[in-house]
DNA sequence: CTGAAAGCGCTTACAG
DNA sequence: CTGAAAGCGCTTACAG
């Protein structure tokens, strides 16, 4: 980096004094308009830009908030940081974007980073695999919020926004009810995950009010690899009586799962309903698809996210615990073609 | 933000300089080992955690590269993130994530915040429509390195990094040749983006080698909207000798081709083969796809752009132009199953 | 309305 | 091996 051109530079040049041009160029009130004309004169022909790194040390405000998001290969984080982008923008705040890549090890250093980096804010969603939440109590610590955002932390402690997982598997399965369903299994996540509990519990509530029974048979658990999906598939079509709807937990395990009847139950493809979780790009592409789609507004709960992440940055309260939000942004049920 | 621990705290209670502290926390060979030992040894045990504000002003460097890219909904910048991630991560440094939108005065704007926060280096894939870059040139000014990747920049003084488009669409092409096809299309992308015209070479350079001359009527551009993918379509195959085969400027070129085929000229469906850029995530999942498709490594060529880019860093000759690089990273043709 | 001065938390050349 | 001091570029309470 050169050297750009600084306050001193400029206030010799005008034989003012630092504060004065400094003042000039943050609109302070007690500059005369002249003043703050020629000021401003000198700095665009000079092409002035103020060094953020002197602002921000000075000021002891980074104006940067962290994200540390698993894995930008989701689509979803994506639109979650569309989301956040657009708060952060207004606020002028810049990102500091990390990937954990699902590692908790990986998360750990990230979590020192932005610490050491004096974000003012941060928000987060945990690995699969994090259960110790002392990391992130460290940022309370020094007093920098954080938010938690689509991956339910395993301690109830912190602020968390997502999508309304109960409510739209609720309506998932709910669907299918209505469409005369009535043998409907439920390929659940993994039980580590309180989102698969969430979804599971959906289900759960759609069947008991309309008095269907839960038959533990019809639920599986799969960790969305593809030999999952198949295990489960076959245990399901082994039954007795096997379902004639499937709700699963998202669009990838749905569409292994329709691969699978393509490949061993040809027959049964037509006759089988799928709904789940997702909107993926590419499904006006698909020949089979799921009849219906939970479309998860995270745009949304980035946006969310950041307001309240913006409402405590700004509130400026570091000692005071203004308890933990828990924000569920309601999702939509999509009809596919 | 509350106050952190600083140096003056431990020095004071260690009874030494701020400066042993400081040296001491860098490993400066110049203090005892026991001296070293105590000072880390409060380090730990009060959680002291550098301020790298205050080092960055210190040190006039940002530790920070800025990202601008189009659109992180395009798998393919998610990529290349993580190929600039990886070693970003090896030097230590953090990565300012913005997005442009496509949008040149969203990229403006965001180019001044880079400047502004004294970013010790950009890379950058311009918009579609960016066609200034005198935007680009204030970071020579000021003396911070770029490095364009992925989109060509319209004035070729600046350092690029992208894959070989030519040789990709040579292999494409040359692929549908070797399966003794010899009326074979051309779906272009626009024309103002210089990798259409890069693609579009190899093309040329395929038939050439092969002896099949350019017929100009098999060649059609297209602005990636369905409407025009289907207008394209409709022309190659009212012709009086339509294509049996169409290369294309991408995957989501193919799949519109491909419906539009499925709803118009289903019987000539199974005859057409196809082939283009890129690996959507879903292919295994689709019943109609190109028969080949070129990879594009884009991993790699974030990674060579951020090796390129450290490098420049790191020589420190904000004076010395060294010439601008071009690097092309050879892409692989993938037979889809 | 303007300016002198202190200070944010570090690093580093220099002196001892 | 350790320390005193300067200084990075800003902002801001205070004095005039």
């Amino acid at each position: 980096m050169k050297k750009g051109i600084t306050l001193k530079d400029m206030a010799k040049k005008l034989n003012m004094s630092v504060s004065t041009v400094s003042k000039s160029l943050n609109n302070d009130h007690a500059i005369s308009a002249f003043t703050k004309a020629r000021v401003k004169e000198l700095a665009e022909s000079w092409n002035y830009v103020a060094n953020e790194s002197a602002r921000h040390f000075k000021l002891n405000k980074s104006f940067t908030i962290g994200l540390i998001l698993p894995d930008l290969q989701d689509h979803f984080f994506v639109e979650a940081i569309n989301g956040i982008e657009e708060v952060a923008g207004k606020e002028n705040y810049n990102i500091i974007l990390t990937q954990s890549h699902e590692d908790p090890r990986k998360e750990e250093s990230i979590v020192h980073v932005m610490i050491r980096n004096r974000v003012d804010g941060l928000i987060a969603a945990v690995t699969k695999h994090t259960i110790d939440m002392t990391l992130f109590e460290k940022f309370r610590t020094v007093g920098i919020p954080v938010i938690h955002i689509v991956r339910e932390p395993p301690n109830d402690c912190f602020s968390y926004v997502s999508v309304n997982n109960v409510e739209g598997a609720f309506r998932a399965t709910n669907f299918l009810i209505k469409k005369r369903h009535s043998r409907i299994a439920h390929i659940m996540g993994p039980q580590t995950m309180p989102i698969s509990l969430a979804r599971f519990e959906g289900y759960k509530q759609a069947l008991h009010k309309n008095r269907i029974p839960l038959d533990m048979a019809l639920v599986r658990e799969v960790d969305f690899s593809e030999r999952e999906t198949e295990k489960a598939m076959l245990g399901l079509m082994k039954l007795k009586s096997p379902p004639t709807a499937i709700f699963t937990f998202k669009n990838d395990i749905t569409l292994d799962a329709i691969a699978f009847l393509k490949k061993k139950y040809p027959r049964r493809l037509a006759s089988i309903d799928f709904t789940d979780f997702g909107t993926l790009p590419l499904f006006k592409y698909l020949d089979h698809k799921p009849v219906a789609s939970i479309e998860e507004n995270f745009y949304e709960v980035g946006r969310q996210a950041a307001i309240l992440l913006f409402d405590m940055i700004n509130e400026n309260k570091p000692d005071h615990d203004p308890g933990h939000s828990n924000i569920q942004i309601p999702c939509e049920l999509i009809v596919n073609r």
